[in-house]
DNA sequence: AGACGACTCATTTTT
DNA sequence: TGAGTCGTCT
């Protein structure tokens, strides 16, 4: 057992420890994967078989890496441990036992947007207004109800619930509440919140179901146990009852989903509830100079509640820590690139040893077009992943229906597209029609002629949709989710509509969807050593796919060119680190943020954010601030953050300049030299996957009539509205070449006037346009 | 059903 | 600022 040899004593005091509950305060870099990585395999190699072992981590990626370092010591059968995310263990737990929930085997999982999708509705249906009652608030609402335990009978009845909502003006969200979760049910769908909710409720209500995992689950290890939230706390005690082998690792000073419903006082609660812990500390860093510990320790020392420990590291001092003082969002930009390159040429790094964080996802648009002047390879992670990409939502969704055709979400997104003569109003009548005879949408579909209201001609394309899905769902009893996938991008018609769409957005949307094509059958390939019980090739059915992805966010996208800087979220950069690390925005109001500033406790978690941002350093660290950004369209004047005063000088390369704002004047000019030179629309970066590509959130179809198709439009950019000017010479792919007379209207909505010699004046929304500027 | 113009609202963070 | 949504027109 070579590898105890190469810990420290208080880390090989985590990995063997084995008599009963275990707690393990880990410090950033101190070694606290390896810990748990080494624990799982010492206990393999103790004896205890991978099937009683449950580890839950914070991402699937994390969850897939240690899973890999535990097989590399302990070989082939470490694939059996059942590790993932609380989510997708539980989603895995749920599918088996579905039916004693009433659930269907294959339910499908609500991501936040059918969620708030399905609430939308409901709010219309009962008649309220959307506005007050809004979709996003709601599910808030719930959610916290769920992660309290709370369900639509307790809500109803919860006293402090119901005179918050009462005193907020929207006594009616028990109700929606009710709905909702009716809805879900009959669905066969169940959001993240239901992962955790139901879980618990199985647990509760079926003593053989908690008993039967009780005893498969001998051993129980948790990761990042500071952001786990109450339920989840719950779940894990109750499992881990019988046996008490429950290993957690945390570290208070980092935790950062509080408004996820993680508490600290998890923690405590912890500790009050097993009075034999045993509690160890991981204090040593092994990651970062001392410089970088130094100012972390400082940062953290300014919160009042957190468990003593003391970071301390033998690595050598390192530089001090970098200060870039910039005069505007984009000069902060530009000074940090410059900075990356700098450091490349100097210290022989790649792009992948870089790592901007900022607070908000909005942060990375200047970064980006930095980035790609000086030319250096980025990934973005977090904002919108992949799968959540409209064109990949509505595919995705003709499969979920498939699997489980009462999926109400995912029938409502695909009906109607392609187009097959189905409106609103009809789906409206389905939705009344399941509401009548109180069942799911399929049986609605399958008796299409009894329902009232609908014309034949809407009955007859419904009853079509119909035949289409089940002679879909047919295939499916023998095919594997690949064969599906060609399948149904055949006989949908949506490859050849997005094929048709000959638009730089359409073709980008087309090869989006190869692309997802292309990752199902790696993805049914990546798994064809799995057998059924028979010794048969098992294959990989739709269920098992979806059930999958709808887990997956960016962080765990993998990233198969690894030439990149990464931008993210410091949220997103838990649990990793970089050689030199950028955290950018350090102005009051931004980070922290202005909404944390409410209460010492939102203050003290953006301080922890703080902190968990500069421990992802190894040698290099740079806090960046600047004097005014861009904020909703509005230049905003802003003071260093509180954070960065709270460092030692001494700490920092240079001293931070006196919040002497610079005159709003001398701000505007430069902000404006700026926009006028850098408005281009972002391209592709070169060799870029499409589903890296950015910025394109939905798009609306473009204007399919006004496409010749004589001309071939990869020339044909997509204009940036601020690009067009009076008088410019353009080239329209309709209308041939023409002269701008004048631009009406503002901002996105702009309309181009342009005198065509070949057809006439024509009135041209720039927001949809593709104009080619000639001169 | 699609096109298009006018309007509104948002920026915390994510499984 | 810019993306989503709604109403109106064809």
């Amino acid at each position: 057992m070579d590898f105890l040899q190469s810990l420290n004593n208080t880390q090989r005091e985590a990995v063997t420890y084995k008599n009963g509950p275990l707690m393990v305060i880990a410090g950033p870099g101190s070694g606290k994967t390896r810990v748990l990585t080494f624990r799982i395999a010492h206990l393999i190699q103790e004896g205890v078989d991978p099937f009683n072992i449950l580890a839950l981590t914070f991402t699937n990626k994390s969850a897939r890496e240690m899973k890999e370092r535990i097989t590399h010591i302990v070989g082939n059968e470490g694939r059996n441990i059942w590790m993932g995310t609380f989510h997708s263990v539980f989603a895995r737990i749920l599918r088996f036992e579905a039916d004693k929930l009433g659930y269907p085997k294959s339910f499908t999982i609500y991501d936040t947007t059918d969620a708030k999708s399905l609430l939308k509705s409901i709010i219309k249906e009962e008649g309220l207004s959307d506005k007050l009652y809004k979709p996003a608030f709601v599910y808030n609402r719930i959610s916290l109800a769920k992660n309290n335990l709370i369900g639509p009978i307790a809500y109803s009845k919860h006293p402090e619930l119901i005179s918050d909502d009462e005193c907020s003006g929207r006594p009616k969200i028990a109700e929606i509440y009710t709905k909702y979760a009716k809805r879900c049910f009959q669905a066969g769908a169940m959001d993240f919140d239901d992962l955790l909710y139901k879980t618990y409720q199985l647990f509760k209500t079926k003593p053989e179901v908690l008993y039967k995992y009780q005893h498969q689950f001998r051993h129980v290890l948790i990761d990042e146990f500071q952001d786990t939230n109450y339920v989840q706390y719950l779940i894990v005690k109750k499992l881990s009852d019988v046996f008490q082998n429950l290993c957690v690792v945390g570290d208070d000073a980092q935790s950062i989903y509080g408004f996820r419903g993680a508490d600290i006082k998890n923690m405590l609660l912890f500790q009050k509830a097993y009075p034999e812990l045993k509690t160890v500390k991981l204090e040593q860093n092994y990651r970062s100079t001392k410089q970088i510990v130094q100012i972390a320790n400082q940062v953290i020392s300014q919160n009042k509640g957190q468990l003593a420990k003391k970071i301390w590291t033998n690595n050598e001092c390192g530089e001090k820590i970098n200060l870039i003082q910039a005069h505007s969002d984009n000069d902060e930009a530009r000074q940090v690139a410059e900075d990356i390159l700098e450091k490349k040429l100097r210290h022989h790094y790649s792009n992948s040893d870089f790592s901007i964080l900022y607070r908000t996802n909005a942060q990375s648009r200047a970064f980006e077009e930095w980035l790609r002047k000086l030319n250096i390879t980025y990934r973005i992670y977090g904002g919108l992943s992949f799968y959540q990409r409209k064109e990949i939502k509505d595919f995705l969704s003709y499969l979920r229906l498939i699997v489980n055709p009462n999926d109400e979400e995912a029938l409502k997104r695909v009906i109607n597209f392609p187009t097959r003569g189905i409106g609103n109003t009809s789906v409206q009548k389905l939705i009344i029609a399941a509401d009548k005879w109180d069942c799911g949408f399929w049986k609605v579909i399958s008796k299409v002629q009894e329902v009232e209201g609908l014309s034949s001609r809407a009955k007859n394309a419904i009853s079509d949709f119909g035949t289409l899905i089940n002679s879909l769902r047919v295939l499916n009893k023998t095919e594997n989710a690949y064969k599906m996938a060609m399948e149904v991008s055949r006989l949908s018609g949506i490859n050849t509509f997005l094929f048709q769409d000959k638009s730089v957005e359409g073709i980008s949307r087309y090869e989006n969807l190869q692309e997802l094509l292309n990752s199902i059958q790696e993805y049914v390939e990546s798994r064809s050593d799995l057998l059924n019980e028979d010794g048969t090739p098992a294959g990989v059915d739709l269920s098992t796919y979806l059930q999958e992805v709808s887990l997956l966010s960016t962080i765990d996208e993998n990233d198969d060119d690894d030439e990149k800087v990464s931008l993210m979220t410091i949220h997103s950069a838990k649990g990793l680190e970089f050689k030199s690390v950028y955290v950018a925005g350090l102005e009051e109001d931004l980070f922290p943020s202005a909404l944390s500033l409410n209460d010492r406790f939102g203050l003290e978690e953006e301080r922890r954010l703080f902190y968990v941002a500069v421990t992802r350093a190894e040698k290099h660290l740079a806090l960046s601030c600047a004097q005014s950004r861009y904020r909703f369209g509005n230049l905003i004047h802003s003071k260093p953050s509180r954070f960065l005063k709270e460092i030692d000088s001494s700490c920092l390369n240079q001293t931070l300049k006196a919040s002497k704002e610079r005159s709003a004047e001398h701000a505007w000019a430069d902000s404006i030299k700026w926009r006028k030179g850098n408005t281009k629309k972002l391209s592709p970066q070169k060799n870029e996957k499409p589903k890296r590509a950015i910025s394109n959130r939905n798009q609306k179809p473009l204007l399919k009539k006004q496409i010749a198709p004589e001309i071939d439009l990869s020339n044909f950019k997509v204009s940036n509205p601020e690009l067009i000017k009076s008088g410019m010479q353009v080239l329209h792919p309709k209308f041939g070449e023409g002269q701008v007379l004048n631009i009406d209207g503002q901002s996105s909505n702009r309309i181009a006037n342009i005198h065509f010699p070949s057809s006439g004046d024509k009135k041209i929304m720039l927001k949809y346009a593709k104009l080619q500027i000639l001169g």
